[in-house]
DNA sequence: TGATATTAGTTGCACGAACAACTATTGTCA
DNA sequence: TGACAATAGTTGTTCGTGCAACTAATATCA
């Protein structure tokens, strides 16, 4: 007879990540969402301009991982509400030099410090012992992760 | 604490866990999904439906916190290619009662030693302890979030 | 009992993300 | 130099997801 041996579901971590990630992408994008209609990767690449001033579009893809489309529309919607500055780079034509515009520097401003005191809340429940821990698990996991995306899917393919 | 210091998007932890969920589900996807062409809410309905057998569409819904939505349509995609059986329960008319099938029982008992496999992977880099502990952050985290998330929606001013 | 509220499940619709094809510019190398 | 590859960015298409409206069945309560 088959012993079958549930997974137990609860303690998948595929899974409870995946509803981790949800609740506080969800909580967060009420913060700049609800109140100023900025979507997340809108929110992402006002925060990397705000780091890193005058960056090209390709090089927001590369920070954020956001797929280079989305990163466009997402840069093209900000642009057209004035909330950054799109120049074009005279060294080389094709790249774009982007900024938050004055408004989107205001912005920036007023969202800043609520998505700030989020974190802060939210980190509030671990030490900063845990955090660490917990910051260096997941760039473990991370790391991991991507070595065995490249493995398995190697398992599907012609054999 | 901190006045005008940049967010370091790099250690943003809602930006880092979406990105780490994404890692792992993507992987995660690529193991059931090129080979039988199964989405990743019909994998978490088909593993509910082997450890929970009979239960409700509602319950599916409240068991993986999936859109009822998603669920419906993926019942029915399920059913339609032969992996689930649907009856309807005939003491509440409205349930309908889900069970894998023959063939389906067929496809979980391929899928899941590779899910299993991929996570225990997953899992070996971090120890025992760490996992623990790693697991405990998620679960304070996740209620917090869950906390916060009901605070800062009424920041936007509904009630 | 009958009016009304709840619940289970389905379907229509809108929106965001992934993927690929495309334009325009720049880099490479014979 | 000129042909071709690579890169930056845009756009079209498809698809998964979430919300809301809807149907059908059941529960509530005067």
């Amino acid at each position: 007879m088959k012993h079958r041996r549930p997974l137990q579901l609860e303690a998948f971590l595929p899974y409870r990540l995946s509803l981790l990630s949800n609740a506080i992408s969800g909580a967060v994008a009420g913060v700049y969402g609800d109140k100023f209609a900025i979507s997340m990767p809108e929110w992402r690449i006002m925060m990397i301009l705000a780091e890193y001033p005058g960056v090209s579009a390709d090089e927001v893809c590369r920070r954020t991982k956001i797929e280079k489309s989305v990163v466009s529309r997402a840069v093209a919607r900000l642009f057209n509400r004035h909330l950054i500055n799109r120049d074009r780079d005279e060294n080389d034509k094709r790249r774009s030099r982007l900024q938050l515009s004055e408004t989107g520097l205001t912005v920036y401003d007023e969202v800043m410090p609520i998505a700030r005191d989020y974190e802060a809340k939210l980190l509030a429940s671990l030490t900063t012992e845990e955090l660490e821990i917990f910051n260096d698990m997941i760039d473990k996991l991370m790391e991991k992760a991507n070595r065995l995306q490249h493995d398995y899917s190697s398992i599907t393919g012609e054999e």
